[in-house]
DNA sequence: CAAAAAACTTACTTTTTAGTATGTACCTTA
DNA sequence: TAAGGTACATACTAAAAAGTAAGTTTTTTG
């Protein structure tokens, strides 16, 4: 089924689906996830040195709840909280790559 | 030549590329153009209603700076300034399709 | 019993981005 | 000569996002 877009509706389209990896550190965690790597909070804390706890819990609860992470609790002291791609998740990767080829053209652009 | 990504700089790759059609507005306008559309500042400001003149012209000026569009100056008065996508520009279309199809995966998805 | 580790939470400040309101230059037409 | 159209520019305010600096809970280890 094909969709019927205006300028307006596709450009809404879309920043529906930006916002989903928008903020400054939603795309560094994906691809610290891509692959299937499933990773503790403090496993990210060490692979992304210069992100705050608060910074890192945020954004991790926001695509929690936007359907691209998966949160897996194990019921333990000191406790252990594991973090995954869902498949939704993992499938965004073929899409940025479209973005980082596009960003290739430009130099055999102007210039 | 395939490109060696970590995380990090793959991170970095997509971010530069969001950039540049990153702003509340520039989608819209990107979409507006797509397909060779020229129009002129005015025709843009009427096709976008609720954008502001300043807001309008410092997203144009930024892609423009970042070579997703074309600025085309008339020498006539009352002046006459028309817009248009760089060959660039045009070529992120398909992109954003990618990422479209990407969301509408989610409904196949969970719940 | 004190200290430490893990995964957060909260109050507050700074920075970034967007929006409001008004002004300007230039030429044309009535 | 006054008014109007076009494409801007600029100063200022408001709202959103990010960053800082703590503190909390729970259980294990020395």
């Amino acid at each position: 089924m094909e969709k019927n877009w205006t300028p307006v509706t596709a450009a809404k389209g879309v920043e529906q689906a930006l916002k989903i990896f928008d903020g400054k550190w939603k795309l560094v965690i994906m691809f610290h996830l891509f692959g299937g790597q499933v990773l503790r909070f403090s496993e990210l804390e060490k692979a992304i040195p210069t992100i705050t706890q608060k910074m890192l819990i945020q954004q991790l609860r926001q695509m929690e709840v936007d359907g691209v992470v998966r949160r897996i609790v194990h019921a333990q002291a000191p406790p252990k909280v594991e973090y995954a791609l869902t498949d939704w998740g993992q499938a965004l990767c073929p899409a940025l790559d479209a973005l980082l080829k596009w960003a290739d053209l430009r130099e055999n652009h102007d210039r």
